[in-house]
RNA sequence: GCGGGUGUAGCUCAGUCGGUUAGAGCGCCAGAUUGUGGAUCUGGAGGUCGUGGGUUCAAUUCCCAUCACUCGCCCCA
């Protein structure tokens, strides 16, 4: 077991929990697709500065957390950590910039260097939009409102809590970080190992901190809402206002911040207490300077991605799936005829079960098992008739059926 | 990357103050039932006690290391 075993924070998905991931996903793309949103995937890898690049050098995902490789021709090469990157760097090299406004949905792995724990691996999935070419407030209330509606479609929208601030355009955040960092100067001394480090490379980072002793201090820190400028505001105001006239609920966090450099004006996260440490289910931003950071035209965007693998522990109803038909040979010479009637079944859309082995008594077992329908039991006697013995696994309630009316009576257990 | 906890059957967990054949429930397989499932009964398979090393006459049990998971921190979806 221990000679054998995947990588550290990943695993495998069984069928059990795959179907949940794919209803995810589903759901995410079906509501996106209602806003005018067209699904693209992006390389899973690309060169290193890509992200290096986007991320800024103070985050932990660039100092610590890429998966990093040298491929066969020496190119530094990274697994993707987050899709936005890669859905820019596509709007730049590959001339989408003609073709704004751009509304992406896309959806699949991202792997990170981290310790795992529950709901956080080194193999995990996003879901995700981005909006680009849209600088008005009506582009971030779509995207929210958009993230609001797939997660109450999932039915666990009640289950979290929708956390907006804005971060304000540059002008504004670095009046306030100077701010900050001019308050927070005087408490050197009292401020978490962490914190103080924060302090020098990402200080607005320190808002969040879990320490007792920095949310002490924190209180009566200055708010980054009072220092927005009337130009920021005025966007913040929009967006709120926005949300409120489509019913979205949410609550103001001033001490929200992004972890990525590049967010901008609003920022928001959906939240549940469900998760542990790893909150976040779903988050994002406005992200105005990534585009024209990575060399393309300057290019206004807004977007959010959403950890499947959370939003799959938090996921308590799985629909149903297609309940399977039992097709039963009652004795082996019925087999051959068994055969050739699931063939046909299944080329008509049922999803058929033909036991390979076992008695009837053990095939109705097995049918049973499978949450079957129904089972079609093939008997001598009936067959030399053309006829089949329909079974209601619900209701234990049979009948002789003609074949040729088999598939019509089917159709009602659907 | 830092600190704590846990690793015994497919799953959930007992147990061994170091001592002969390591247990239960659920699940799985088979039989009772060679043309009738869900219930019940009977039987069976399945374990290098996470891995490696140390102490010992003897280690699944004690010690160390390591790996994985887990809780928290960092960070983040």
């Amino acid at each position: 077991m221990a000679s054998l075993q995947p990588v550290r924070g990943t695993h495998d998905i069984l069928p059990d929990e795959i179907r949940r991931h794919r209803h995810i996903a589903a759901a995410g793309l079906r509501v996106a697709e209602g806003y005018g949103y067209g699904e693209m995937a992006t390389p899973i890898f690309e060169f290193s500065e890509v992200f290096s690049r986007t991320l800024g050098d103070s985050s932990d995902i660039v100092t610590k957390e890429m998966y990093s490789f040298e491929d066969r021709s020496g190119d530094a090469i990274t697994l993707r950590p987050e899709g936005t990157a890669g859905i820019v760097r596509a709007l730049i090299s590959g001339g989408l910039s003609q073709h704004l406004p751009l509304k992406v949905f896309y959806q699949g792995p991202m792997f990170r260097y981290e310790r795992p724990q529950k709901g956080r691996l080194r193999q995990f999935h996003q879901m995700g939009v981005e909006l680009l070419g849209v600088a008005e407030p009506i582009g971030d209330i779509e995207v929210i409102a958009m993230a609001a509606q797939v997660l109450s479609e999932l039915g666990i929208l009640g289950a979290t809590t929708l956390e907006l601030n804005s971060i304000g355009d540059t002008e504004s955040r670095t009046a306030y970080r100077k701010a900050l960092v001019d308050y927070l100067s005087a408490y050197r001394e009292k401020l978490s190992k962490d914190s103080l480090a924060r302090l020098e490379r990402n200080p607005l980072r320190i808002l969040d901190s879990k320490d007792a002793a920095d949310r002490k201090i924190l209180e009566k820190a200055p708010l980054l809402s009072d220092y927005l400028n009337a130009e920021s505001a005025e966007i913040f105001a929009a967006v709120c206002a926005g949300l409120d006239r489509l019913g979205v609920a949410y609550q103001l966090n001033p001490r929200l911040v992004r972890g990525l450099d590049y967010y901008c004006h609003a920022a928001f996260e959906f939240t549940s207490e469900t998760l542990g440490a790893q909150g976040t289910v779903l988050a994002g931003g406005r992200y105005d300077s990534l585009v024209a950071t990575m060399g393309g035209p300057d290019t206004p965007g807004t977007g959010w991605a959403a950890g499947i693998d959370r939003m799959a522990l938090m996921l308590k109803d799985m629909p149903m799936e297609k309940r399977p038909v039992a097709v039963i040979p009652v004795s082996s010479s019925m087999e051959a005829e068994a055969l050739r009637l699931s063939q046909e079944l299944r080329h008509d859309g049922f999803a058929v079960d033909l036991g390979y082995r076992g008695n009837l008594s053990k095939r109705l077992k097995r049918a049973n098992k499978l949450s079957a329908a129904a089972a079609v039991l093939l008997g001598e006697d009936e067959m030399a008739k053309g006829s089949v013995t329909l079974r209601d696994l619900d209701t234990g309630e049979q009948e002789v059926i003609a074949l040729k009316n088999l598939q019509a009576r089917l159709s009602a257990f659907h």
